[in-house]
RNA sequence: GGUCCUAUAGUCCAGUGGCUAAGACACUUCGUUUACACCGAAGAAACAGCAGUUCGAUUCUGCUUAGGACCACCA
């Protein structure tokens, strides 16, 4: 009772959490005899402070780490930081107000290092002040270090899988219509676009008929490519349009012939029913001109200005250009209405501007060939909550490309090629960094002529120059369970370690961070590389809305460690609700009340401590035996949750027995035993209680433990016990009828309310009550506790 | 437009083919009983709507509504 405090306080963490992190005292024995655990941790991104979303969900994978580790697996937790791609480039772009298109290559690399150069510190604090037991605090070589994704090692590993992909040939160059930003200046993947409901100008405009000289009206809202329309197609079922087959319409302003055909896609409902194809309007039109075998016509430029197959709308930028042309309409006639429509535009996730679809040379990955292969594997691996498989299935469903992985931005992983004038490519050998755009071609690297390799760029005399292109950042992250697995660099502990067991993530990335990951681990092992995928839902704010900077309603971490401190935070994520089926809404009141039960644990804990535990096992009463049993039961509950990642429903019984079945019904009842100060027990009788007191609260400590560890082992250390090092107990099968506890729990209140309607003290005697026949064996306690006469 | 998830008191969240539908926060009243006023006792308060299956539905099924996620070719 000496040590313990009187209130838990965020003081006490503070000094836990600071020890606890310099402890390195999780450190991975890569020679270990046992089962390895992995988790394969999201790696936040270090330009901002750690998210609510970030901290709440590591609790949990802390408290899946402490309770594997209990269980006596040798657990890998490693921290990394994702310090990659266009979230850092868009942050040092505003925060230090520069463009890379201005200042060059070089010095903005710099800004995007300036950026990112002291938040890694702040996320491990943030993450040490939550009490999360990573593997080790500390960067370094060693398993389980802090690892950086845009670190020389991390980068290493990405380049040396792709030029083993790219020997294979797995990777081809192709000029193909792609997705672009023209914010960004870059290609983007399927994956990185939203949409978003717009409005914008729906116009009608009059075509000519060649052969019969009549117009018909075509409705857009694309005005501005016109200039790039390829055929004009009305739905094969549709009567009266019947007439146009085979015709060929001239299209205003361009005066092109344009040739029209029946086709399904044009849906007969909408607009006039007669549809211009484009070649650049989405990516259906392209699908369109490749079955069609239309030859595109581009006319938007990657800086996003129209060309010169735009005529008269040369240099202007696209929303001018859709302006310009429709005055240019107006004036000759040509538009016969024009309406405001919502419209579901695609845009581009990061950057914010609407895509366009622009041909140029991109890399990309084949995935298409191995979608089946993938699903296969991806049967093989368990999902929690199982319903969250049909996200990965239906998006695997729905590939129609392969993957651009290569993209036109500065600060990520480079694409290790080189090139001569005459169509010779330079691969450079596995194992080291390179960054081709400063760099010289290795004389040792291998020298390729369409697929095959030739000799080494020794051999030849070329003047080789370096790609500038970089990987899509998904083209690391995709690797993140190789790297903490030390592919590539420890093949023995790879071999021993790899598949990794635990996939924790939120459910929006299933289609990029899971599939991709899946892909390129099958690419590179042929096998699933994970055991457990366990995917979670958002997190909102107290009105059940979406955090976003524009709401002001984003909750910082920071500040409910301060105020209510990591233990109450933990033990609200666990009680709340179940992450993995719906969102939780985040209410710092109430994580604050949360404090009460942390002092409940403490104030039960003293009351259990005024007693000596008997250092011999007594035989214990009957009373004694059906709490036991309970708690026995309850270790059993706990275990199996724990094992299928279910931390919610055990945190709710832990919770129940504390208040309820701990302090307000056993302790109430033993209280005179333990005291025995009117010697009405013997002593046996009085040291089953204490023995019953002391082993109730160990096992409710160390079943809490993994969700409240800091003040679990607090408590547990002024018994002597170390928590941390604990084993998790096997349960034993319950003797007693534990429906007697409920019967116990409702005799007590009766006794009390008759008291209170007496007017009674609860400490004095009461006449007339009856011991039900079923709670005979426990007579002795009842009579003495609630004092019946 | 399609698919998936969710719907229980003022708020958050358990649970069930029939039992008095549990607990927490907030609220009202009473109490200060040898661990605890960050306490104890008592109280008020809920199964989204409609239909079906059933002897019986809050629970199973369908539809509707609302919220969320994902997908899709709407010119």
């Amino acid at each position: 009772m000496k040590g313990l405090p009187k209130n838990w306080n965020t003081e006490i963490e503070k000094k836990i959490t600071e020890k606890w992190k310099k402890s390195e005292m999780f450190n991975f024995n890569p020679k270990t005899k046992k089962e390895i655990y992995s988790i394969d941790t999201p790696p936040p991104y270090v330009n901002a402070p750690i998210h609510i979303a970030q901290a709440i969900t590591y609790c949990f994978m802390d408290m899946f780490a402490r309770y594997k580790r209990m269980k006596g697996f040798e657990v890998l937790f490693p921290l990394g930081l994702d310090r990659n791609g266009l979230p850092i480039e868009m942050g040092a772009e505003k925060k230090f107000k520069v463009s890379p298109f201005k200042i060059g290559r070089e010095k903005f690399i710099e800004y995007c290092k300036k950026l990112i150069s002291d938040g890694s510190k702040e996320t491990q604090d943030s993450f040490a002040k939550l009490g999360i037991s990573f593997t080790s605090y500390k960067e370094g070589s060693h398993i389980g270090a802090v690892y950086k994704t845009d670190s020389p090692e991390y980068r290493t590993l990405t380049q040396s899988t792709f030029i083993e992909l790219y020997k294979k040939g797995l990777i081809y160059e192709d000029v193909r219509i792609n997705n672009w930003d023209s914010k960004l200046q870059t290609t983007i993947a399927d994956s990185e676009i939203e949409y978003k409901d717009l409005i914008s100008e729906f116009v009608y405009v009059k075509w000519k008929i060649k052969e019969t000289g009549k117009e018909i009206i075509i409705g857009t809202t694309r005005p501005e490519l016109i200039c790039t329309c390829g055929m004009i197609i009305f739905n094969p079922k549709d009567e009266k349009h019947k007439h146009l087959k085979g015709k060929t319409a001239i299209s205003p302003l361009f005066k092109k012939e344009i040739p029209i055909k029946a086709h399904p896609l044009a849906d007969p409902e909408k607009a006039t029913g007669i549809v211009m194809m484009c070649s650049a309007g989405d990516l259906s039109d392209i699908q369109f001109f490749r079955e069609q075998k239309l030859k595109p016509v581009i006319a938007i430029n990657q800086d996003g200005t129209m060309n010169k197959n735009a005529g008269f709308l040369q240099g202007l930028k696209i929303k001018e250009a859709r302006k310009k042309i429709i005055e240019k309409l107006k004036e000759k006639n040509l538009l016969f209405k024009q309406e405001k429509i919502t419209h579901r535009t695609p845009i581009s996730e990061r950057s914010g501007a609407e895509i366009e679809f622009i041909e140029m040379p991109e890399f990309y990955l084949k995935q298409l060939e191995f979608k089946e292969e993938i699903r296969k594997i991806s049967k093989k691996i368990n999902f929690y909550p199982e319903s969250s498989r049909k996200i990965l299935e239906d998006w695997i469903d729905s590939i129609s490309i392969d993957w651009p992985i290569s993209r036109r931005r500065f600060y990520a992983t480079e694409i290790p090629l080189w090139y001569s004038e005459n169509g010779l490519v330079a691969v450079p050998q596995q194992g080291k960094y390179y960054k081709p755009w400063k760099e010289k071609v290795p004389e040792n690297a291998d020298v390729l002529d369409n697929g095959k390799i030739i000799g080494k760029v020794k051999d030849f005399k070329h003047k080789w120059t370096g790609e500038e292109r970089i990987f899509d950042t998904w083209m690391d992250s995709s690797i993140s369970e190789l790297y903490i697995l030390k592919y590539k660099q420890d093949n023995e502990f790879f071999k021993k370690a790899y598949p990794a067991t635990l996939r924790p993530q939120g459910k929006e990335i299933v289609r990029t961070w899971l599939y991709y990951t899946l892909l390129r681990g099958y690419l590179e092992t042929g096998q699933p590389c994970f055991k457990d995928v366990w995917v979670h839902q958002h997190l909102l704010d107290e009105k059940a809305r979406k955090m976003s900077k524009s709401l002001g309603n984003i909750i910082n971490p920071q500040k409910i460690v301060e105020q209510s401190g990591a233990e109450a935070i933990r033990f609200w994520a666990a009680t709340e609700g179940d992450l993995s089926k719906q969102d939780l809404s985040v209410s710092p009141q109430r994580i604050d009340s949360e404090k009460k039960t942390l002092n409940k644990i403490l104030n039960v804990s003293k009351f259990v401590m005024l007693f000596d535990k008997p250092k011999q096992k007594p035989k214990t009463e009957k009373f004694d035996e059906l709490f036991i049993n309970y708690i026995e039961e309850l270790t059993e509950f706990s275990d199996k949750k724990y094992a299928k990642y279910n931390f919610h429903h055990p945190a709710l019984k832990l919770r129940n027995f504390l208040w309820e079945i701990f302090a307000s019904h056993y302790i109430e009842l033993v209280k005179s035993r333990a005291y025995n100060q009117n010697k009405k027990f013997t002593k046996k009788e009085s040291d089953s209680a204490k023995y019953t007191l002391h082993f109730l609260l160990e096992r409710f400590l160390t079943l809490a433990y993994p969700i409240i560890p800091q003040i679990t082992t607090t408590i547990a250390k002024e018994k002597k016990i170390n928590l941390l090092k604990q084993e998790f107990p096997k349960a034993k099968k319950p003797k007693s009828n534990l429906k007697l506890i409920d019967e116990l729990v409702n005799f007590n209140s009766k006794v009390w309310k008759k008291k209170k309607d007496k007017s009674i003290s609860l400490r004095n005697e009461i006449s007339g009550i009856k011991i039900p026949k079923s709670l005979k064996d426990f007579e002795k306690d009842l009579i003495v506790a609630h004092g019946l006469v």
